[in-house]
RNA sequence: GGGCCUCUAGCUCAAUGGUAGAGCAGUUGACUCUUAAUCAAUUGGUUCAGGGUUCGAGUCCCUGGGGGCCCA
């Protein structure tokens, strides 16, 4: 190992522990109470004087002057202050403490509780035990462990330096779970489905790719789970969610990883209104559990997620945002003397379907702050969601969007195999055109299909970006533990 | 994929093309109620990498790498 200046110094006084007689990295720790618990009984626990032992990391500088010294522990639940005098501690312990200990270095201590003369709890300690060595130093005091790069790239210590990090994915464990509590109440069974399918769907986006070995066979890791959760409607189930992880081989930037988390879940003999519903209790749910209340602040913007929300078909809020009835220009190349008659300012499109997302991404979405859903896709853009009964152009599929991001995806499920079938062929098509998102064909589902399918709903929503806007962080990277990251060259 | 910005000590940051610096941390010493402890002294550099221009490059140019922001 390689150590620069300050770990070697560290790396010294590890060598001076052993000399002395101390184990530097012991097998077992003991303690008799977390620092929370001695900070929530602190008075009675001071009234009996009761002999007390905690761990935590020492973080903080300490001061240490001449024959007395103070130092903050932390042990993941609270900090608390040890004061630590040669005459209580003995001169050995006392020497080690201010020769061969250094910030970071994990002890465990044994006193009794007292306030010092500014009124602040603290540890009187008796007896001081080494826990583990720190090798490495701490960033700077004040300004911290600023650097994106390095607090993504080493998130152990950002985690240790910057608590609010800490907090932002005890919330995202926080909604994961009100979710979960909401899906389970209603009756949906949690299932885990394959992550290496033999062939990928389910949405729109270009698969990771990996190989089985021994089965000599290319595999892909899923985009979605949808596919597989339908297959298991069809199976019985009433209702079945799943929370896992996803791969798109796509761009990363402030709302793309590579990877990322999304629950999905389908409900038989339902439709998308059901499925609205479920959103919004959803999300309420989730908002509850991170903030306390419905709402969320932002990016400065305080974003409601109670009650009802606003459901504009897409049809319409191009209308009213472009001023282009896409049920009128309803072939590509209306659509694009449309766009320019109106001198828009959108990407040329190679065909329809991908033309009305463009116009829809650029003039709709970023005004959709308050949660909103979108409703009655096109049917281009929609291959496995089931047609309005009344529009056969259209479907009966929504999105859930706030902050201008989309957070959810959801619609009526097709449930005829002869028009699942033509969907996969015009897919299949779009593919040999050069549409490298463009679904596969899946006979296996089709043939699970055949067995018929029931009226379903089906609902799926990113985790990261809906913590995004719960925790009010601008990019996906600080609600991801460990995003993904270019490697470095030594 | 394109444009702009950025990379200097462990960390946070300086440095007209002219001796690579500060603060914090560290080290040594003083100090029994500190909490940005204080006081004195002090160590620490492949300036992202590789080329080029120049008497001289952290700085200018080129290529490459990492990161960020914006656009697509």
């Amino acid at each position: 190992m390689e150590l620069n200046d300050l770990q070697a110094q560290r790396a010294a006084k590890l060598e001076r522990l052993k000399s002395a007689g101390v184990e530097p990295y012991p097998t077992r720790a003991h303690r008799s109470h977390t620092l929370a618990e001695v900070m929530a009984h602190f008075d009675t626990l001071q009234a009996e004087q009761t002999e007390l032992t905690v761990t935590g990391r020492i973080v903080g500088a300490r001061r240490i002057m001449g024959k007395l010294a103070f130092a903050h522990i932390e042990d993941g639940t609270a900090t608390l202050q040890l004061w630590l005098s040669r005459a209580d501690l003995g001169d050995h312990w006392f020497e080690r403490f201010r020769d061969d200990l250094d910030t970071f270095d994990i002890v465990q201590a044994t006193g009794t509780l007292r306030r010092t003369k500014t009124g602040e709890a603290s540890l009187f300690v008796m007896s001081l035990t080494m826990l583990a060595k720190a090798l490495n130093p701490p960033p700077e005091k004040w300004a911290g462990l600023a650097d994106v790069e390095e607090r993504h790239r080493q998130r152990y210590l950002d985690l240790i330096v910057n608590a609010e990090v800490r907090d932002v994915f005890r919330a995202r464990a926080a909604a994961v779970t009100a979710m979960r509590r909401v899906l389970d109440e209603r009756g949906f069974l949690e299932v885990e489905t394959p992550v290496l399918q033999p062939l990928y769907g389910g949405a729109a986006a270009r698969p990771f790719k990996t190989f089985h070995n021994t089965l000599g066979q290319e595999l892909y890791l899923r985009i979605a789970t949808e596919l597989y959760l339908k297959r298991l409607i069809v199976g019985g189930f009433p209702g079945v969610y799943e929370i896992g992880k996803n791969f798109r081989n796509e761009g990363v930037d402030r709302s793309h990883n590579p990877e990322f988390t999304m629950m999905e879940c389908y409900q038989a003999y339902a439709d998308y209104h059901d499925m609205m519903d479920l959103v919004e209790a959803l999300m309420r749910a989730m908002a509850i559990a991170v903030t306390g209340s419905p709402q969320a602040t932002y990016q400065g913007q305080v974003i409601d997620f109670a009650g009802t929300w606003p459901r504009l078909s897409m049809t319409a809020a191009l209308v009213e945002q472009t001023g282009i009835d896409i049920s009128e220009a309803d072939d590509l190349a209306t659509l694009h003397q449309a766009i320019t008659a109106r001198t828009l300012k959108v990407e040329r499109k190679e065909t329809w379907a991908k033309q009305v997302d463009e116009l829809f991404s650029v003039y709709v979405q970023p005004l959709l702050i308050q949660p909103t859903f979108i409703i009655d896709y096109p049917v281009a853009l929609s291959p496995l969601a089931k047609r309005k009964p009344d529009e056969p152009a259209f479907t009966e599929r929504f999105e859930a969007f706030a902050v201008g991001m989309e957070l959810g995806n959801a619609f009526t499920e097709l449930n005829d195999p002869f028009d699942q079938e033509q969907r996969f062929l015009d897919q299949g098509r779009d593919f040999a055109a050069g549409d490298d998102e463009a679904h596969q064909m899946d006979r296996d589902y089709l043939n699970a299909l055949m067995y018929g399918m029931p009226p379903t709903g089906g609902l799926g929503m990113g985790i990261d970006r809906i913590l995004m806007v719960l925790t009010d962080r601008p990019t996906i990277r600080e609600v991801i533990l460990f995003p993904h990251m270019r490697r470095r060259e030594s």
